[in-house]
DNA sequence: CCTTTCAGTGAACGACTGTTCACCCAAAGT
DNA sequence: ACTTTGGGTGAACAGTCGTTCACTGAAAGG
């Protein structure tokens, strides 16, 4: 470092910004093609290196897509996690839906590449996914448990919630993902839809009652 | 045609099934890479013919992935008018998932592949899935606006509870296919949890009263 | 100042892609 | 019986893919 504030950029800084670039990129260009169809070539493109350079950052494409998983994955973790922190009672609707879009619509790119993989990617980002959502899942289910009225629902009933709200979330969040950017009208519409399905789900649950025991319904 | 029993298999009749092979095989085949991902070599080995007899069936491979776009939505629409057509107010839910499960199950691989290209496909084959949901979301609707106790909702609100049956409807088909096969005990499973969320749901629906005017919730 | 380190370069590899062409030969038409 | 039709064949094309290799030139370390 000099007494200046004129900025030395080290060799290792370099380096770091690079590779930054390369996960950019490859996100972005995997938008488009899917993880599978990204080309070593149109990334190096991209970032503005030769398809060699690409080796000294990565050792193969295949670590290139462990990478952008791992990133993208902290953005989910990120969102499902702040959910789960602001279970407010009186409120957890509006604040859900906010959290969710409010991090969806930041790292749009992130939950882009993890709605395109989840279900069209190789099976061991889907399985990661899938079990991401279960963990979720589980919790939010020990969360609702806590709520007042359902005290003496089944544990199955309770993860059947969970389960369905956690789909209304992947649906809300394809529907932001989808959207074309830059329209925030849609994008209200959208977060009205999808409070108002969550308090119909909410609803439907204040008034349900667990069966103790699975039987025929009476006709 | 001879006075034998012995079938002939004509020249056309040769050459409509191996179109179909290569429909099949290309059906197959992009389960594991997505239709961007299909190889007209491996589609040809597949099959069993040289990759330039391919050409002898369609024009190119797009062309090939347009029929099979065609072929998936057939299926996809057969689902969707059957469940329309059956609906009895008594039994809505429980025939529903029924004839949703039987025709993922019996069309699994159609259903793969719209599930595969609804999200990671190119945009006109997203679009045109969003279209055929949006097309019985909306009739749905007209459904649901014809039983008893939701004459006086709003239409809004109509299309929202749509909105979160299709999108169950969604997960339910999702999870069927992602199930691995020949487990029809993961299959029931899912049944029971999709009958029981819509059960939620309609109970939700039932208890609903729409907003003649909206306004802030009072605290 | 001299040496070492190393991100980036450019050529080359074998394998794969979709597509075209001339050719073959059995079935269909006359 | 002779001709035409047409599905299937095999070679070849230009292009892309991921990856390896020897090399350059400037920054870092001594």
């Amino acid at each position: 470092m000099t007494g200046m504030e004129q900025r030395v950029v080290t060799r290792s800084e370099r380096k770091e910004a690079t590779r930054q670039a390369i996960l950019d990129a490859a996100l972005t260009l995997s938008a488009q093609t899917g993880l599978a169809g990204l080309s070593l070539r149109s990334v190096a493109k991209a970032v503005g290196i030769v398809p060699t350079a690409f080796y000294r950052h990565f050792d193969s494409i295949e670590e290139l897509g462990v990478a952008l998983v791992d990133e993208a994955f902290a953005s989910l973790r990120q969102v499902l996690r702040d959910i789960r922190r602001e279970m407010d009672i009186t409120r957890v609707i509006d604040d859900s839906v906010t959290i969710l879009v409010r991090n969806v619509r930041e790292r749009r790119a992130h939950f882009l590449f993890i709605a395109r993989e989840r279900v069209g990617g190789i099976t061991a980002v889907q399985d990661a996914v899938r079990h991401e959502l279960g963990l979720f899942e589980r919790e939010l289910a020990m969360d609702v448990a806590r709520l007042p009225g359902v005290e003496k629902w089944s544990p199955e009933d309770l993860r059947v919630l969970a389960n369905l709200i956690v789909g209304s979330m992947v649906s809300t969040a394809e529907a932001i993902i989808t959207a074309p950017p830059g329209r925030p009208d849609l994008e209200r519409e959208i977060v009205r839809t999808a409070e108002r399905q969550l308090r119909m789900v909410v609803v439907g649950a204040a008034n349900w009652v667990s069966d103790p025991e699975p039987g025929i319904d009476p006709d």
